[in-house]
DNA sequence: TTGACGTATTCCCATATAGGAATATATTGA
DNA sequence: TCAATATATTCCTATATGGGAATACGTCAA
């Protein structure tokens, strides 16, 4: 068996550096394709597909406005992946926490 | 150019469900790698494999005793996961918040 | 030292990319 | 209808899997 499809959820999805960035990008505000590929650093036909996935999976939305295609994200789409992640969150707040208080001993000692 | 590499960082990492459900299983508390074995429903070998990409991205960190390997959670390499998914919070809670008001005021015309 | 147990690694293969290049499709204005 | 603009899709290839099978490695007890 190979790697799961990039396509089989948002966890998949997100993996890819350069849909982070077109998410990032998205977040401001609604962009056609053209002004994504202008912010970022990657060849229109590139910048369709990984637009493709995130549709896909649910993370963008797409409108079309004449000739052009208007994305945006569908932010509800990423929630479940901040819960998978906070279910950590008590577990790193009592690392850190212990972090702390061995570096708060270790100045009770000079 | 293929796809990045499953240990390039946490969100390649944490891709594929068997790992989260390893990292899930560990949140509980240390494992050694028989009891993850017996938890999941996947062979030793790739259950090791799996374990090998968690500890290349820091994600789970392991102390051998005896014979046996144990393994744990470093919860502080999934905050940035947190993190990444926390800037969209704010556009998910105005989502929803647009759905109820849309569902509030049919509730009104009837 | 030897055998057994627990874990890690290697080899194999089917599969899915991501990017580059070329091309197809959709929409608009003349 | 035709050309131009904006996007999407197809074809190609190098690469990296994840699981199964077999095997190697590390540690302990006798």
């Amino acid at each position: 068996m190979a790697r799961a499809a990039t396509t089989s959820d948002a966890f998949n999805a997100v993996a890819e550096p350069r849909r982070r960035d077109i998410l990032n990008y998205l977040a401001m505000q609604e962009r056609s394709v053209s002004e994504i590929v202008d912010a970022m650093e990657t060849e229109q036909p590139s910048v369709s597909k990984h637009l493709k996935v995130l549709k896909d999976v649910g993370l963008v939305k797409a409108r079309r406005e004449g000739r052009q295609m208007l994305y945006r994200v569908n932010a509800v789409a990423i929630r479940p992946l901040h819960e998978w992640t906070s279910t950590f969150e008590r577990l790193w707040k009592h690392q850190l926490l212990r972090v702390k208080e061995r570096a708060e001993a270790k100045n009770e000692l000079q």
